[in-house]
RNA sequence: GGCGGGUUAGCCAAGUGGUAAGGCAGGGCUCUGCAAAAGCCCCAUCAUCGGUUCGACUCCGAUACCCGCCUCCA
């Protein structure tokens, strides 16, 4: 069975078949994060997204090249230096590294690559060069250089747009009135007193590379002209996405991406988030409020990327008790297996079934299905004491191998601390001793601390609140 | 106005021309000093109205409502 997915290009789903004529090497693109503050919950959306398909892909076999650009170089960026005065890569390199940790915290692999924009003003400026020579750019009276969308046929293909309709709207940028046609975009935008010290010099005088160009080169330049897979939110389509096509088949005359993925949108609350409507997200207002990057990423992971996902915290609630009780699934069948082995070679059918559902352009609703069955027919089976070690072993096996694809970073088992063990050994003692007034003050005690503290034929279990 | 997506149980959400996966919540039971945890079981006829068909939630048409994009945006 092929992996199949939905290429925005052509709107169908189809068989995924990298450029490689291994068929192992894929060369995936994804549009990384603007490094202006904390990327919220939307971003990582997208993230997640892609990374459960790099997860996925890996898992059939497939080497995977993943860049991710970081932007470093944007409007907003500019406006908030020039607000603090502070110097562009201090500002820049905080974020980032906010970024890469919550990456870390969400279990999303690092990309192989991580580009950032402003180390790339020589490829741009050698590009933007290119697409002047082959006729498509040119130098407007304000001194910034544009790309005639005219001079490209196809233009509008990927958001099935009409050139020719582009109108101007309410948000035509007042900075780009000496374009000669409404759709052109900056591909080199001339310096402005705004701009402060963020400026580098060009063939056309001092400014600074466009919004869209980064991408297209430094996507040609870590991946290739040509590459499989390019990501992002499904709001990069027009004008972002397009606008690279543009730009980097003008430039090269060959296909720039083959396959086109797109994200739809979270909403919270069934409402696009926005800070003055108060239900605008980070990771770390949700790390703040107890729950954890892992039971972030399988609220996130679990809804099909191309549908909207309303993100509530009731979700995000159910998504921990979900995890509960896989995790204690796990452990069942973890000392059930003992110390018995599976044969490593060959998925169980757990593993094949997770992995099928997948190839299904990521349907993970169907793959997650796939695992609760098993799930619940495995249990049912060790109630009746009908489940061998072996295949326990190899359920484990398979479980394993889910785990991996899905990215959940392992719950911390971090120890209770020496005061709070102290206080389950003495309740222990208690209900020994069948003192169950004092076995549940010290319930109370412990839970006052942060702990709860659960009892199973096998003794008790520290957890922490 | 143009283009696109959606409407399945309290919430989230698969799926298919032959009679509705799964998760959370809820209910029942088991276990248990109590509790918690855990386990098992139960829980829908698929927005509305027409049509095609032996048979539609699944195909066609219409209606209603929701959402996205149309140069800030993952």
């Amino acid at each position: 069975m092929s992996l199949r997915l939905y290429n925005t290009l052509t709107r169908t789903e189809e068989d995924f078949r990298p450029l490689d004529p291994s068929g192992k090497r894929v060369t995936l693109y994804c549009c990384g994060p603007t490094v202006y503050n904390l990327a919220h919950i939307g971003n990582f959306r997208t993230f997640v997204f892609e990374d459960l398909l790099r997860r996925h892909m890996e898992s059939r076999g497939h080497e995977v090249r993943h860049v991710m650009n970081i932007t470093d170089v944007e409007d907003k960026i500019i406006r908030s230096i020039h607000e603090s005065g502070e110097d562009l890569r201090s500002f820049t390199g905080r974020f980032e590294a906010a970024f890469l940790e919550d990456l870390d915290a969400l279990g999303c692999l690092r990309p192989t690559v991580t580009p950032r924009a402003t180390e790339h003003i020589a490829e741009i400026i050698a590009m933007i060069q290119k697409l002047e020579k082959n006729g498509v750019a040119y130098k407007a009276a304000d001194g910034s250089v544009y790309f005639s969308i005219e001079k490209f046929p196809s233009y509008g293909r990927l958001s099935r747009l009409d050139r020719t309709q582009l109108k101007p709207g309410a948000r035509v940028s007042q900075d780009e009135h000496s374009k000669e046609a409404y759709g052109d975009f900056a591909l080199w935008k001339a310096w402005s007193e705004r701009d402060g010290k963020v400026v580098w010099d060009s063939p056309w005088g001092r400014g600074r590379p466009g919004w869209h160009i980064e991408c297209s080169c430094m996507s040609t330049r870590h991946l290739g002209e040509t590459i499989d897979l390019h990501c992002g939110g499904e709001d990069l389509v027009f004008p972002h996405h397009e606008d690279e096509i543009a730009q980097s088949e003008a430039a090269t005359g060959k296909p720039f991406v083959r396959c086109w993925l797109h994200s739809a949108h979270l909403l919270v609350d069934g409402r696009k988030m926005s800070k003055s409507e108060g239900n605008f997200f980070t990771l770390r207002d949700l790390l703040a409020k107890g729950f954890t990057g892992r039971e972030l990423r399988y609220a996130l992971v679990s809804v099909h990327y191309r549908l909207p996902l309303n993100f509530t915290l009731e979700n995000l609630e159910a998504a921990r008790q979900t995890l509960r009780r896989l995790d204690a699934w796990a452990e069942r069948l973890r000392e059930k297996a003992g110390g018995a082995t599976a044969d490593a070679s060959k998925p169980g059918s757990l593993a094949a079934a997770f992995s099928g559902a997948l190839d299904a352009d990521l349907n993970i609703s169907d793959a997650l299905g796939n695992l609760f069955e098993a799930l619940r027919e495995s249990n049912r089976r060790m109630d009746g004491n009908e489940l061998g070690a072996k295949d326990a072993a190899e359920l484990w096996r398979d479980w394993k191998a889910v785990e991996r694809v899905l990215g959940l970073p392992a719950s911390d088992p971090a120890g209770a601390p020496p005061e709070i063990a102290a206080l389950a050994e003495e309740r222990k003692a208690a209900r020994q001793a069948k003192n169950w007034k004092r076995s549940d003050e010290l319930r109370d005690t412990i839970h006052a601390k942060g702990w709860s503290v659960k009892d199973s034929p096998e003794g008790y279990k520290l957890t922490k609140l």
